[in-house]
DNA sequence: CCAGCGATTGTTATCGATATCAAGCCGTCC
DNA sequence: GGACGGCTTGATATCGATAACAATCGCTGG
């Protein structure tokens, strides 16, 4: 910048200016400088600015990673997130930073002027530490811990009782739920289901799954067989899941949806291909993360921002 | 800083030095200052330690999004490839700042210390304009764009090959290609496809598609169908595409794989469940991720990076 | 006894931007 | 004619860290 002053014989401050379109200098002279700046391929030092400016446009979003290597991080879930989040905090002038709970760049989310935090799912400790730093923080998933950030999430609760009506009105009577409960989302997503059939005087199984992939799905179905439990639904609280355990199901000579329903989470891409089409509960991941950075920003503007709930949906195909 | 200074007794520089672990300072001052640092919860201004170092320890990613807020990015192979990439940086002690191609968050682009781009697929305009910028830069893809950067890809070509060979041995002479090769990644798959079967007499047929979705896959068998068009194997470039062509293959009365052979790319998890089990090329995508920032790193510290090409695995399962 | 060296600490300048306050110029109005 | 105000520009300080060089102290060796 003081190259560009000296070459357009101006002071520092009027090229500051005059590339900031403030209208404190002569339109001709702005114009000037802007375009020996543009000739000489000028850049502006971001971090001198942010250093100035006591601020770094910059909002953290902080994925929970899983640690085996060996998937890496396949749920698209996360994806799909990130995708509203950073197209929200990108049209506000605002950069994503990506960090992993594990990673050491403590330093550089401290520098962040907001936060978000994806995935955090089993570990509220995690949301603890990171609400204490006291920035403008989104959290995805269900509302719990207290704390001075904002809840986005989908209304799982709902989710799971949608499933149990749906069930109930097929005639179900023996359902199993399959999932871990230790994920607050999950958990919610259970006690909808839970609650709803209780009304009814229906006590749902429940089978404890961590992983959710398509084998750990058949591996729940082959465990209920294996202990001789009848069963004629099923909610996975994961489209892999289901696919997995209607794979299964289908081994072990039953047929899906005659023999038992199954409804799975998320109705990702390949469920409604799947044979037969998977029936799922949707929930609009894009818009959360739209929600999640427009909450961020709010809370950035020192205004109120409350935890919302965004409404699911049930799909029902062919299972 | 300056107030750990006065805190502690000492100047600046020396507070500045102890909390580095410089062993210019006495290791009884340098405890005594780093714990009234911690007890005072003193935080590191990012900025202003780039600016003064005039490097910012961050990596840029660059991600093309698809411009239908609709479907958001749901692909889920950029995350595979971020989970890679993140996981690397962070373990080297940089950031990540995800970015997509449309955000105005240029200058911070610039700030970064290097770049990597994905799924620009069928943008080499972009990966010009990004590598004018003359930043340390790792793209993923097909080698292509004549640049100082590096491209790390899998193998396309020969995974195209592969499912050549492979429809070849089941006696398949009737082949369809599925997919848009305006992509050079798909493109590159297309040609190892054609070549190989070429040296074989067998001339494919290529059905373009843009939209790499199950409806796509399905209405590209459906329109097979309505020309009156005979085949008995199809090489989808992608899984959902090949879920969605099995769907409309078995809708029309052809059983798969008896009529029919499929082979997907990208071996989703869904499609090990998929019944039948799709058989697909496996791309490391977590090895590939972990490749671009190597490399980007390798850049930044000046050394001589070169491309690379990840190999493939054909796996074959039901279809 | 003093030059000289190692260990430790401090002074000052610097990175590249922007805010604050001051100042110059010109025209208008009483 | 001079005070005043608008428009435009500039000098200086500042954000929070680190580098380069200087200074102090105690100790050793000739």
């Amino acid at each position: 910048m003081a190259d560009l002053a000296r070459l357009s014989g101006v002071s520092k401050i009027t090229v500051s200016r005059a590339l900031g379109d403030s209208p404190l200098v002569n339109a001709q002279t702005r114009d000037r400088i802007q375009s020996i700046a543009r000739e000489h391929g000028y850049k502006l030092n971001v971090n001198a600015r942010n250093l100035r400016l006591r601020r770094s446009h910059t909002v953290a979003v902080i994925v929970e990673m899983k640690p085996t290597a060996q998937r890496g991080m396949f749920d698209p879930y996360p994806l799909a997130l990130l995708g509203g989040i950073s197209q929200e905090l990108t049209a506000a002038g605002y950069s994503v930073l990506l960090t992993t709970r594990q990673g050491a760049t403590v330093a550089a989310v401290q520098a962040a002027d907001g936060l978000i935090l994806l995935g955090q799912g089993a570990n509220q400790e995690a949301v603890r530490r990171f609400d204490r730093l006291g920035l403008p923080m989104a959290v995805w998933g269900a509302t719990s811990v207290a704390g001075s950030h904002v809840t986005i999430g989908s209304d799982n609760r709902g989710g799971g009782a949608r499933v149990a009506e749906h069930f109930f009105a097929l005639g179900r009577r023996q359902p199993i739920f399959i999932g871990n409960p230790s994920h607050p989302e999950i958990f919610d997503r259970l006690n909808g289901f839970v609650d709803t059939l209780a009304a009814r005087g229906i006590k749902p199984l429940l089978l404890k799954r961590d992983e959710f992939t398509p084998e750990s799905g058949a591996e729940a179905v082959q465990a209920l067989h294996a202990r001789g439990v009848a069963f004629d639904a099923i909610f996975a609280c994961n489209d892999l899941l289901a696919m997995g355990a209607i794979r299964a199901a289908v081994e072990l000579g039953k047929s899906v949806p005659r023999d038992v329903s199954v409804v799975g989470y998320d109705d990702m891409p390949a469920g409604a291909t799947f044979l037969p089409a998977l029936s799922t509960v949707r929930q609009d991941w894009q818009l959360g993360g739209t929600l999640l950075a427009r909450k961020v920003l709010g809370l950035i503007g020192h205004e109120d921002a409350e935890s919302e709930s965004l409404p699911v949906e049930l799909v029902i195909r062919g299972t």
